[in-house]
DNA sequence: AACCGTTGCCAACATCTGTTGGCAAACATG
DNA sequence: CATGTTTGCCAACAGATGTTGGCAACGGTT
């Protein structure tokens, strides 16, 4: 993400490598790993479609590229328990709406090994890492995190993809209210036997 | 479904246009609509990918032919009303995992248009007319439903396509003890303010 | 000014895609 | 048997796709 971790200068393509990155993303987002294409993204960034390759190697490179993603889950030990629910739906719902690239990484695991790969990577490990702190049975808080993600998947999955009316024309004060007792029991609920 | 609703005798090529469609659900369901190609269901049909053509006129054809879906849901009435919601995940989860048709429409509906216009019609239609049968309020049947369907394409999601760990291993009747409530509360509870 | 790495574009490649038309064999019908 | 229809395969087309190599222009360094 940021520029020059390893390169200490700055390059005079960074404008255009970012160019290809955002048209990337709204691509995936839009149509999918397969029907986006080298061609329609270049043309998008207003550049060669060799640039593509050159910059990032391959289509599967620069996918990884654009579905690079940090849920910027907050510190859930901070959060009064009985809002913990509320507080991840909103966030979910607040990280979705403000970045696409969350859509394009959800289009493209649908079909896309590695952006399933990635996607299983994102919410293993930063979700699960978020749950296990106030949690010491690692089973149980992988299935509580397991379960979280089933129904905030499953939210952006209904309103941001298949688009189902009910979904898209709830506001999401409305969704929060809903849905923020099913996570708030799959965190802090009692275990079936 | 049934081979003879028009066309009085079966014609000799019903076993041919069974393997396609047999092996499209299969291809579609593994490979999402665009890598599932004609070529490759045609070779698992061990017949000419023209048949392919000429039965179902194009993909698109073959597909809304493979992706005809009946979810037979019960009458909700006949339910008691307690137990409405484990009766739902179960039924669900018990339809997922015996017809891959469900898959390859969940697969298909991330990157295909009609698919994910079939996928609403299914939900839309057959979904919102079991949660009608016990409730007046149009808007708020319809809410119910999205939500049901959030959470239920979500565990579909994660589990089958995704296949995020916890949500894999963990077993149906567990699952159906964790999401059950959920689903109760989502068709019977008091809508939020 | 001479040099070299960078940036960019063009043209082309090999391959795969959905789709089409024609032709031979099998079958059914008179 | 003769006729027409159905079933199947082969070969091919037109277009799109990821990817590659070469070549000109630019920018900084010495």
């Amino acid at each position: 993400m940021t520029p020059s971790a390893q390169s200490a200068q700055p390059r005079r393509s960074d404008a255009t490598r970012a160019a290809i990155l955002r048209a990337a993303r709204e691509r995936f987002a839009a149509d999918g790993y397969e029907r986006a294409t080298i061609r329609a993204i270049a043309a998008d960034a207003q550049i060669d479609p060799s640039m593509v390759m050159r910059y990032y190697g391959s289509k599967e490179g620069l996918f990884a590229a654009a579905a690079e993603f940090d849920l910027r889950l907050p510190d859930l030990t901070s959060v009064p328990p009985a809002r913990l629910g509320e507080v991840l739906v909103r966030h979910f719902l607040a990280r979705w709406e403000g970045d696409e690239t969350l859509v394009a990484l959800l289009r493209a695991a649908s079909t896309n090994p590695g952006a399933a790969e990635r996607m299983r990577g994102i919410f293993a490990d930063q979700l699960t890492a978020a749950v296990a702190a106030f949690g010491t049975d690692r089973a149980l808080t992988a299935r509580r995190a397991g379960l979280v993600a089933s129904q905030v998947l499953g939210l952006a999955f209904t309103r941001y993809i298949v688009r189902l009316p009910p979904m898209v024309d709830t506001a999401p004060d409305e969704l929060v209210a809903w849905i923020a007792p099913t996570l708030q029991r799959y965190l802090t609920g009692t275990p079936p036997s």
